[in-house]
DNA sequence: CTATTTGCAAATAATTTGCAGTGCG
DNA sequence: CGCACTGCAAATTATTTGCAAATAG
């Protein structure tokens, strides 16, 4: 998938914006890893992000990528995708059941609702494949992280250091 | 939470008939791996499966843990959270769009739908915490994946062994 | 100028694998 | 009994970290 020009560049101005506001450096490495996912429809890894990067910035390391992917979902202008930063979880309810999951720890809650177990889902879904399940997944902070401070706690452990311009 | 114990027996039970009808193994330790998984509402990483099998059987491995969790997703007893043993992927899409994943290959895709993004969420929900976004998560079959044949394909490279049992 | 940020190389953490012995069907 | 399954220890893979040099504001 290719994302038109226009909307590339209003992400960019984004990005911008939010660094300048929020105190964080633009340097060149961020402004080019920022522009990889940002271009790209698709939803890569870091790996990935850094095989793009390092065609226009060949001295730049993985772990630089690692770092900045992990600063811009804390600055909300990107995300992840499933639970964040965490080891594979199993689930033995095959019942229908929709997720919450905090984007802080990890914590990870089923709730029911007859309304969202009979979505209907567009046509065109049908043109990626077979649909096996539906869930609901509702991202945010559980009531623990949120009384535990507003800064970003990072899920697994992203050393002491306070960031000065975690959200809010 | 706590499941019931009917309807944890009701789980070990289907599980009885699967390995049964696969003609997989039924081996103490896959007994007390699902039974672990199954009587937790939770929603447990492999690691503390094992801790808890670990009590009733203190000679178990990890790697069994393992092994014996991606056969269980593999015969269709139970789910893995998030995308299927893959590396962390990131999205530059911040608006409104729901995920179409592939159990298989990981391949994922976003699509639209205005319905989809006015969910009602039940009340209940806001007693786990402070509600950031709502997506819907599609996991099915992508079309590549159908086409190579109906064997469970491993996401990452589950060696060569072609399963007899393979779903369906 | 000076606090951040980078690149490097080395450290962790999670998960997987080869292999020889064990046990289910 | 034979082949699928287990446990072990060693290998991989993804991701993180400490530190000195580089750089944005």
């Amino acid at each position: 998938m290719k994302i038109n020009k226009r909307e590339i560049e209003r992400r960019i101005g984004r990005f911008n914006e939010v660094c300048r506001n929020s105190g964080v450096k633009l340097t060149h490495q961020r402004v080019e890893i920022f522009r990889e996912v940002a271009q790209t429809g698709d939803h890569p890894e870091a790996e990935r992000v850094y095989n793009g990067v390092r065609e226009r910035m060949p001295t730049i390391s993985l772990d630089t990528v690692y770092r900045t992917l992990w600063l811009l979902r804390d600055l909300g202008l990107i995300n992840t995708l499933g639970p964040p930063r965490e080891r594979t979880r199993f689930d033995a309810n095959l019942s229908y059941h929709h997720h919450f999951v905090c984007i802080r720890c990890g914590l990870t809650r089923d709730f029911y609702s007859d309304e969202l177990d009979e979505l209907k889902l567009p046509e065109s879904v049908k043109d990626f494949g077979y649909v096996e399940t539906t869930q609901v997944e509702v991202k945010g902070v559980c009531l623990k992280c949120a009384v535990r401070g507003k800064k970003t706690k990072p899920t697994i452990s992203r050393k002491k250091e306070v960031k000065s311009w975690a959200r809010n």
